[in-house]
DNA sequence: CATCAGGCGAGAC
DNA sequence: GTCTCGCCTGAT
């Protein structure tokens, strides 16, 4: 067990900014209420991951975290996926606070970080995520771990299951595809699975492009489109400087920048203040269908 | 019953 | 190059 304090981090946030779909809180947050006269609410919250290959529970209290695994295995794996080197508070410093939209987006998911998660695991997760809802797209993606990911079980015997391999994705009929639930990016997924099993696209040689360069190559894949392949620079390559455009983003900008957005004040890590951006209107539309 | 969910590909022009 | 349309499926 691994235990440290940052701020800027909210497992919660993170599992809810829809970036990574193998990470699932495990039980409800409890509230306490602390003596005196101001009401506190205090919550502990455990998550777990799969990812890597690994699975990984998470446990957080305000900024103290938890994570159940050696020092060794943190210190080489996970300080890495989570960003934990990375300066938040700075990148949030740096917004414009005139900018009123952009300052409540940034303190509204202050402790989104954007994760370095695996190129192969990320292209066929945003291939689903396509004209789809979040729910959909995870349960999707579990039934194929269940079904073609290879299971594994830790140290204290529980049970997960890895990420099918594109050869293993490649090898499942078409129909079979359909009964995960995936509809028409069945067909994606499996001449995706294809390409790459036979070399069409190097994932190794993705991983030492540039951005422009990357972004081109994953075009060449089935069911990548120009968003889909910012949302794989930006979430396996950490291309900050991606700044995916779905219907959320494209909504806001209409709404809020209509004279344009100042891409330029936050260049190098555009797709971190996208990230704000898109965490706050979901929280926004959250919000709103609770009320009502 | 229509519309929508973190779009994409193919074909028309 | 830009525009339009059809596409699986479950929730509302």
């Amino acid at each position: 067990m691994v235990h440290i304090t940052k701020d800027h981090f909210s497992i919660a946030q993170i599992c809810q900014s829809g970036q990574c779909f193998r990470l699932e809180r495990l039980e409800m947050s409890e509230t306490a209420l602390v003596e005196g006269r101001v009401k506190e609410q205090r919550t502990k919250e455990r998550y777990a991951l799969t990812a890597l290959g690994r699975y990984l529970e998470i446990e957080q209290e305000g900024e103290q975290l938890s994570f159940a695994c050696p020092q060794e295995e943190f210190d080489q794996i996970w300080k890495e996926y989570f960003d934990l080197e990375e300066n938040y508070g700075a990148i949030i410093a740096s917004i414009d606070r005139e900018d009123g939209y952009l300052t409540a987006a940034a303190a509204c998911g202050s402790g989104v970080r954007i994760l370095r998660q695996d190129l192969w695991e990320i292209i066929i997760s945003f291939i689903i995520s396509q004209q789809n809802n979040i729910r959909r797209i995870r349960k999707s993606i579990d039934l194929l771990c269940r079904r073609y990911g290879e299971e594994r079980q830790t140290a204290d015997e529980k049970v997960y299951f890895n990420f099918p391999t594109a050869k293993a994705l490649a090898e499942v009929p078409l129909e079979k595809l359909y009964d995960c639930g995936l509809g028409y990016r069945s067909r994606y997924l499996h001449e995706t699975a294809l390409s790459i099993l036979k070399g069409e696209v190097s994932l190794e040689a993705v991983k030492t492009m540039a951005y422009q360069e990357a972004k081109a190559e994953l075009l060449k894949l089935k069911g990548v489109g120009v968003k889909v392949a910012e949302c794989i620079c930006l979430f396996a390559l950490h291309k900050t400087e991606a700044f995916p455009i779905d219907t959320h983003i494209n909504k806001v900008l209409a709404q809020q920048y209509p004279k344009g957005f100042p891409f330029d004040r936050y260049k190098g890590y555009e797709g971190i203040v996208q990230q704000y951006i898109f965490y706050y209107d979901l929280t926004e539309n959250a919000r709103r269908i609770a009320q009502k």
